[in-house]
DNA sequence: CCGGACGGGTAATACGTATGACTGAACGGC
DNA sequence: GCCGTTCAGTCATACGTATTACCCGTCCGG
């Protein structure tokens, strides 16, 4: 039990020769012309000495807070989300806050009725990722912060990234080696970023002289995926650069072209979205646009910090970065 | 907040007309023989109306305790860290304790100096993932349960994958196919289960007539991998089968192999570690064994519990499986 | 008819912290 | 020389729970 026999602020306090207000008014940082400097500085002494860590059960109780926040993810086991976590986990921990996880129930849609939802120990604040600000259900009126979700009105700040800007580098990237004619291997799911990414890339593409766009939808997995792509590729005119909402349908892609005897990049290019490890993994290795997932994370987390402590955060956008790697080249090259 | 305004146990008390202290007995289960059924059942009732949930800031601090464990493990931006996360967190929230994660430090090949090594707050057990339990440090005397790190001793408890079966079960698989040259493509990373697999696969080819190994190592990630790879298939009498560590490693003989003109699985066979993502998302698509990292973290949350409990809970072993796909042929095929 | 046992419940307390109310000494102004 | 202030702290309390010690009425054995 690494609770027991803990030092607490009264063991600080006989050490130092203080009451215990004392060691609780200087460690907590309100001591301006209450305890003289000497006083405080002894009483930091004796808390080092004794390597003294605030019981965070007694604080939590004392202050009816738990600095603990919930962190909503569709899910863990998608390479995404792992950085999330980490990014926002870092941040929480420089600030003494601890990160529970709630994923959504598996092959849900949405966060509803997750087991997880409504962990038993109430939570300070919630950093909801890839969701609609109504999903929060039952948490309305704890104080959130939106990531990956778009807009989300006044009242409740947001991170995303910026995937339109994504989306139109890819557009011109791709309409700088010369292709006309995309096809869009969307990923059928309600969220804001695929929304955002199909809608980048229509308007980009109907802003081209001579842009053709083609669509086709599937589920976020290679098998889903493969199939969509070879509707676009079976067609009458087919594309010569097919974008993908992520990079594991560009891995469906890859799969589909193979399948027709179609070399990427000479008779198609292809791109994906997010940059996960997957990317450099394929052959050729994919081109992308990077989004910062664990600073996504990090900075949600600042937000939600700065929410906390009274602040009204305005909205922030991480840009990504357009990565050419090898999937791409001028049509017919 | 969502603390505030949440009724207490003294307001489920007031509802049933009855003092605190028997709310807190019937709600606790210890009633027997000192609380009529039927006033059990009125509180349990009024706790009901009210959905009254205890106040675990209040429980830990009276009990000492924080329903709270630490997971610790390399990184949750690997794909396979992500489900032990989500196995163990669904199995903790089942028992109403949260899990916060400690990842290593960049670059750091154990967990020692972690800023997360250390969360401020206590915590009740450890279950620690892929490391020597000598790297436990300053949490020596914390219960804890050693995940995926092999034999640890009588004092601490186990959870592992049978991952010298595994590997057996890829050796006995290619021996099948006709193959007798092996290339082992092995991580360079001081990880029981690594040490498991090299020596599980170096007993089966010396048990195999006329088997050959060679072996070359590697950091888990493609372009280190694709240059080990690429070390065997330039040797003199090249291995026909590449077996490597890792579903990632195996990404990188992929490409060696291409960069040299064999096809897979035709001029070469390869196969994986651990089924991640990105062995179906691979072309062809990946030989494998799977393992159920889910699985780990939910069996290592209960034997953490189970000896939280005061149990003795013996070592578990979960067998991996051996998933044949599209990169192993006969050789010369 | 009395004492003890027992069933059914309550009162009181401690866990460790943060903080508002209070106190005693020194000191300055008039 | 006395009072109001400021300084430098301390005292007491509350947060919500779990648990130990106690209490009261009833029933039963002798």
């Amino acid at each position: 039990m690494s609770l027991a026999g803990r030092p607490t602020s009264k063991d600080v306090a006989q050490e130092a020769g203080v009451s215990q207000s004392t060691v609780s008014l200087v460690l907590g940082g309100k001591w301006a012309g209450r305890v003289s400097p000497a006083t405080a500085h002894s009483v930091r002494g004796a808390a080092e000495r004794l390597g003294y860590r605030p019981n965070q059960a007694a604080r939590n109780l004392r202050l009816g807070t738990t600095r603990t926040v919930l962190l909503m993810v569709p899910t863990l086991s998608a390479p995404f989300f792992g950085p999330v976590y980490t990014g926002a986990a870092r941040a929480a921990a420089r600030h003494g806050f601890a990160v529970v996880v709630s994923t959504w129930p598996d092959d849900a849609v949405g966060p509803a009725d997750s087991p997880f939802a409504a962990p038993d120990e109430a939570i300070d604040g919630i950093l909801a990722s890839s969701m609609a600000v109504e999903a929060l259900g039952g948490f309305r009126d704890t104080p959130a912060v939106m990531l990956d979700s778009g807009p989300a009105g006044e009242r409740v700040p947001t991170v995303d990234f910026g995937v339109a800007d994504g989306m139109r580098a890819i557009a011109a990237h791709l309409a700088g080696l010369g292709h006309r004619r995309i096809g869009h291997v969307g990923a059928a799911v309600d969220q804001w970023t695929f929304h955002a990414r199909g809608g980048a890339l229509a308007s980009a593409v109907a802003a081209l002289p001579g842009g053709v766009l083609t669509r086709a939808t599937c589920a976020i997995d290679v098998t889903s995926a493969k199939e969509a792509a070879g509707r676009l590729l079976d067609a009458p005119d087919r594309p010569t650069a097919l974008v993908c909402d992520d990079d594991l349908i560009a891995a469906g892609a890859y799969k589909a072209a193979r399948a027709r005897g179609l070399d990427i990049p000479a008779d198609l290019s292809v791109t994906g979205f997010d940059d996960v490890l997957l990317a450099t993994a394929l052959e050729p290795e994919l081109t992308t646009v990077r989004l910062p997932a664990e600073e996504l994370g990090a900075q949600g987390m600042a937000t939600l910090l700065d929410l906390l402590s009274g602040g009204r955060p305005s909205p922030r956008v991480l840009p990504g970065e357009l990565v050419v790697r090898e999937s791409t080249a001028p049509p017919g090259a």
